[in-house]
DNA sequence: CACGCAGTTGATACAATATCTCAAAATCAG
DNA sequence: CTGATTTTGAGATATTGTATCAACTGCGTG
C-alpha cells in the first residue's frame, strides 16, 4: 500500500535512499522546529522521541539531507556548531545581526532569474540557494 | 609614524582592536590563501610562519574577523569543519556542487538594490552578504 | 620617548562535537 | 515471505574549539 510520506521524505526515496525510522524521525524534528536548529538540538529532540536512535544516525542523516539540499548548515553565531536551516522550496534568506546575533528572515527574491542565467552560462544544474546578509538590526543600529 | 597596514587591518583598528602580531599573521594567511580555507589550514599556515602563536589566538581572531564581516564561515563539504571565505568587498558568491563539492565562484550581483530596499523596509544597516547556490556542476550533470 | 593600563596572548587542561567500526537489524523489491 | 542490501546503534576514539589566568604588548598619554 502507498503510505503517506512528506514531500521531503519522497525526495529521499526518489534519490534511492530507504525511509528508515531514524531518518523519518530526524526529518520530522527538523520540520517541526521551524527552521533554525543546531545539531545538539536535533540530537536532543530525536532522543526525546525515541531514545534508541543513535547519535551516529542523526549525523549521517543531517549529512544526507544536506547533500540533497533539503537542509543547509550555516553559521549564526558560534564557530563551533552549525545551525541547520530548512530550505522550504530549495531556498532560504535571512539577515544576521553581527552584534546581537538575531536572525531576521525575509521572503523574496529575484534570484530565480539569476539562477537561470548561471545555469546557462556555466553549464550547471542548480537546485537551491542560501542568501545571507549581515549587518546591524534595528535594535542595534 | 603611520605604518602601512592592509585595509582590512585598518578596519580592525578602526573597530577598536589592537593590531597584534598574532592577528596580523592570521590575516595575512587568509589574504594569501586565496579565499577558501578551513580552520585547520589556517592553524597550519600560522604555525609555519610563527610557531609561538597559540591555537586559541587563531580561533579568537577568526571569530573576531567574522564579527567584522571580513570573513565568513561556510560549509563546503563536511559538517565538522567550516571553511572560511574572505569577503573581498563585503560580499561573496559561489556555487557548491552537491556531488563533488567543487566550488565555483562568480561575480555579479544585483543584490545592491535588494540590500538597499531591505535596509529601508526593515530598518537595518547591512554590511555584507554571502550568496550560495548549490546543485550539480558541469562535470557532474 | 618612557609610562601604564586595558586589551591580548599563549600553554595546557578541558569540553564539546563528530566519526569509525562492525555485528545485528530493518527496508523493500520481487 | 524471503533475501540482498542498506542502514543502524553503541561506544570508544579522534577531532575541533573553549576556559583559565598569569605574563606580555600595543598604543594613547603625559
Amino acid at each position: 500500500m502507498s503510505e503517506e510520506f512528506s514531500p521531503r521524505a519522497q525526495r529521499l526515496r526518489d534519490a534511492g535512499h530507504k525511509l528508515t525510522h531514524a531518518r523519518l524521525t530526524v526529518l520530522s524534528v527538523l520540520e517541526e522546529s521551524g527552521g533554525h536548529v543546531t545539531s545538539a538540538e536535533v540530537l536532543e529532540q530525536v532522543n526525546e522521541r525515541d531514545s534508541t536512535i543513535g547519535r551516529a544516525s542523526v549525523f549521517r542523516t543531517l549529512d544526507l539531507l544536506t547533500a540533497l539540499s533539503i537542509i543547509r548548515p550555516t553559521f549564526i553565531h558560534t564557530s563551533l556548531t552549525p545551525t541547520y536551516v530548512l530550505l522550504p522550496d530549495g531556498h532560504h534568506h535571512h539577515i544576521i545581526c553581527t552584534n546581537c546575533n538575531r536572525v531576521i528572515e525575509f521572503e523574496e527574491c529575484g534570484l530565480g532569474a539569476m539562477a537561470a542565467e548561471l545555469e546557462q552560462r556555466l553549464h550547471v544544474k542548480l537546485s537551491g540557494h542560501l542568501l545571507e546578509f549581515y549587518g546591524l538590526c534595528d535594535r542595534c543600529c
